[in-house]
DNA sequence: TAAGTGCTTCTAAAAATGTAGAAATATCTA
DNA sequence: TAGATATTTCTACATTTTTAGAAGCACTTA
C-alpha cells in the first residue's frame, strides 16, 4: 500500500471517534488557533489518560502539534496537513 | 452530538481501515462507475464473509448503494454523499 | 527543599472491530 | 427439479481500541 494512502488511513482513523472529532472541530473554530488541555477538559467528561491517548492519537495523525507553557499543554492544528488529507474539511465540519 | 457529525464519524470509520479505503478509490477510478463484488475479490486477500461485512459497513455509512443482477452484486459510489462529508476526496485520493 | 498541580506512562480491563468456517438463502443452468 | 454458483447470516475467536486507576515525571510556588 502507498505510503500516502497509509497515511490517509491515519488520518481517518483518526477522526473516526465521536471526541477526537470534536476536539478538531474545537480546533477549527477557536479564534486564537489553539487550545489548552483544559479547554477540552471542560467539555469531555473522561479521564485524564483517555484525554491524554486521544489527544497522541491526533498528534500521530499529524493533525495536531503540541506545545508546553509552563504546566498546560497548547494543542494546535495543522491545517496544511489537514487540507492535504481532508480539503474543505474546515468548510464542511463547520 | 449533531446528526451531521454523527453521520461524518461513520463515514471517517468507513474509510478508517486499508481494504475498504481502497475499494473506494477503486469505485473512484473504475469508467463504468461501478463495480461487481468478483472485482474486489480479485484484489483483497479476504474471505467471503470479510468482503460482504465491509460492503455493509460501506454500506451502511451511505457510501455506496448496491444492485443485484443475476447471481452477482454490483456496488456503486455515491458520489454526491462523498462530496458533501469529503469535498474533494475524488482529487486527493487518487 | 517541600508541597501542590498538571500531564504522561504503565497496567489492566471492557468494548468494538475484523476475520473466517459453517449453514442458509437466492439465482442460474442443464 | 437437481446441481452448481454467489452471497449473506450466524457464530465464534483474535486483534485492536477505548478507558481508568496507580505511579511517575516535570514544573511552579511557598
Amino acid at each position: 500500500m502507498a505510503e500516502f494512502s497509509q497515511e490517509a488511513v491515519r488520518v481517518f482513523k483518526a477522526l473516526a471517534e465521536p471526541t477526537r472529532y470534536e476536539m478538531l472541530r474545537m480546533l477549527l473554530k477557536c479564534s486564537n488557533g489553539e487550545l489548552s488541555c483544559r479547554e477540552f477538559e471542560k467539555v469531555f467528561d473522561l479521564s485524564k489518560p483517555a484525554m491524554s491517548h486521544h489527544y497522541r492519537v491526533l498528534e500521530n495523525a499529524g493533525l495536531v502539534s503540541s506545545r508546553k507553557e509552563g504546566p498546560y499543554v497548547y494543542y494546535q492544528l495543522d491545517r496544511e496537513r489537514l487540507e492535504r488529507f481532508l480539503p474543505g474539511f474546515a468548510q464542511v465540519h463547520k
